[in-house]
DNA sequence: GTCTATAAAAGGATAGAC
DNA sequence: GTCTATCCTTTTATAGAC
């Protein structure tokens, strides 16, 4: 009885986790497709195949829906961070975690930040997975910038913080959809470009 | 009485004019502090100090009032590409243009771009003015970029139209913002931070 | 927890007097 | 053209039955 008992609570926690992530992937999706603002909670429910109703007893707000599905970003590059080899250079992590960021992006997997006074920005910095998962990257990246600077692999004038922001830049880099609109290049060399004039620049060498 | 009813005409013109002049510099700032969707008519009609249904009277709806300060930052892109020195060499031409719409943004004067699947994308499109505008510039854009490649002052390995967006990206980085929000750096230093990672990369040179 | 139905509010747009 | 007042749709959010 008890061992059943169990077993069934398991069983119904594993569908509600299952239900919640469909419901992170769809917000995650539309998100990325047309912002925070245009997108509406009818457009999410209707997408996931369940009611409003039901989407207000998984979050308590369209805010915290679009939270939940950064936090889900977030924690997605944590992982993707700790995954590194650790035998590459700081440079070539870098590369590599900008790298993937871009193919999130197109990939449709990305979803675009706030632009600046939305309800979003305060829900966001409130959260404590984002922030905690924010700077976890944060410090993990700067440590890889300061010695690939020191290593003369990056240049040392710059500030860390505006090569972070920078790199942080190419996650939501307009130019990645600009060139795939424009349908002379696939994915793969969207990618090398952007990363060319990302750590390259625009000038001759 | 004839000439009298022309001054009088001509000065409610002008009137006329002054009034959408400052309705559009509103709807720029907005534009540039929020975005289009989560810009509100009603915020508008009330930071400009007139009635709502006023407003309509000028603009036909919140699309085509977003359009015209769109139109509006479009003329003077052409107006000041126009008046750039004629003896500058291509490259020079490109990075004072880069900067001045980047001393836009850092000012807010510069409207953000509706991300995707906004309703005024197809208001900007069928807006004959925004396209002209657009074309001009990228002719003018693009011209330069070839010529800089050619003298190898730009890298000659990068599709030109990829270089051209790189550049249109400049007027809403988001770097610029979050470097503004650090406070370590005044607005001069973060466009010339902004600069050399655009042109020169991250990398060490 | 899921549903249907509905509230409650916001936002785009218009009517009609002046 | 400007105003007040209002319409009507969309959208966020909740009530209450099962």
């Amino acid at each position: 009885m008890k061992s059943s008992n169990v077993v069934k609570v398991s069983f119904k926690e594993q569908m509600l986790q299952a239900r919640e992530d469909a419901i992170i992937r769809t917000v995650n999706r539309l998100l990325a497709e047309k912002g925070f603002e245009a997108m509406t909670v009818d457009e999410v429910a209707a997408d996931v195949g369940i009611a409003k109703a039901s989407l207000y007893k998984h979050f308590p707000s369209k805010e915290d829906l679009a939270a939940a599905a950064m936090v889900g970003v977030m924690r997605r590059a944590q992982d993707y961070i700790k995954a590194l080899p650790a035998d590459a250079t700081p440079l070539e992590k870098l590369r590599t975690v900008v790298r993937w960021t871009m193919e999130l992006k197109l990939a449709g997997e990305m979803p675009s930040l706030p632009s600046q006074n939305s309800t979003l920005r305060a829900t966001l910095i409130a959260n404590r997975d984002y922030m905690d998962g924010l700077m976890e990257v944060s410090d993990h990246l700067g440590a890889w910038i300061e010695a690939a600077q020191a290593h003369g692999a990056l240049n040392p004038q710059l500030p860390a913080i505006a090569v972070l922001y920078t790199l942080y830049a190419r996650a939501c880099d307009p130019v990645l959809e600009f060139l795939k609109m424009g349908g002379q290049h696939n994915d793969a060399q969207i990618i090398e470009l952007v990363m060319s004039t990302c750590f390259d620049g625009l000038n001759a060498r």
